[in-house]
DNA sequence: AACCTTATTGATACATGGTATCAATAGCAA
DNA sequence: TTGCTATTGATACCATGTATCAATAAGGTT
């Protein structure tokens, strides 16, 4: 699967020019988070922040988790599985597969959205500020297995 | 806003033709829910319908909300007020815009997202089931009075 | 129309996911 | 090093949704 890399330290840094303090919690979130292969939920980074920090509180990670949304360092993804797992944002791959089967986000390039939000404003009236799209099915990786 | 309009009737004959007894809460969020001219939440739609039927009880419409969702009679919407309001399916009508001003949910004609997926399709190798796209901003009606 | 079977309902208790509170801790600037 | 204050962790709390189970009511049968 595509994936962009990600650097942990940029997203320290945008902690830091947004004014807050950089702690040894955000940098094991955010470490949690950049390296996934899966959508992750507060509870599931709690579980694993706590294996390298055991004494990390729950709330902290839920705290943590809405920082880092709000900042548009993650973002929330809506499918089968619910509604609190979050993937590391990729700004210019908005366009999200997730693969029923194994469960990986794949990220895809921006561009067919942006000309169907230009279309879809055109033809609606409708201005435009903000869009989810979220795809579902078989990766290209598990179709060949099945 | 476009809404070609909805038959509660249609909707009950959906329910007794999947083997479900037709009963008067049904009739009565069948109607609450093909009436909205916005999204509801299970909770919204037990006020309203204890209005009219003031025993109904909470868990009732819940396991109500649930069937209509899995019928594909509702959908569920995700957009800033959360993941638990429902609005009305209108199949060839898949791509929701939802106006952050007013709040109300215009479908719009899915042939868009269609080919966004076809082409999707062919460049990224997956195959894809399901899709789901939502849109915000200032509808036509909002802009006008800002 | 009365009866029977069983899906559906309503009330209650419960589970889950997330939030408010507040004293203790730890960044960070002086 | 010190002092200020944002952040943290523990706890209690709240909101939303679910399981249980006796009572009710659809709707087919007689």
């Amino acid at each position: 699967m595509l994936r962009t890399t990600l650097n942990p330290e940029d997203w320290l840094a945008a902690l830091d020019e947004s004014g807050f303090r950089v702690t040894t919690v955000q940098e094991t979130l955010i470490d949690i988070f950049a390296h996934s292969q899966y959508p992750l939920s507060a509870e599931q980074a709690w579980d694993a922040a706590r294996q390298s920090r055991p004494k990390t509180g729950r709330a902290t990670v839920y705290r943590m988790v809405e920082k880092l949304e709000n900042l548009g360092l993650i973002r929330r993804v809506h499918d089968y599985q619910g509604c609190s797992r979050f993937v590391p944002t990729l700004p210019e791959l908005m366009m999200l597969f997730i693969c029923l089967d194994c469960g990986r986000a794949d990220y895809l390039d921006s561009q067919p959205l942006n000309d169907l939000i230009q279309h879809t404003e055109d033809a609606s009236g409708h201005h435009i500020t903000n869009s989810r799209l979220e795809l579902f099915g078989a990766c290209a990786d598990c179709q060949q297995t099945d």
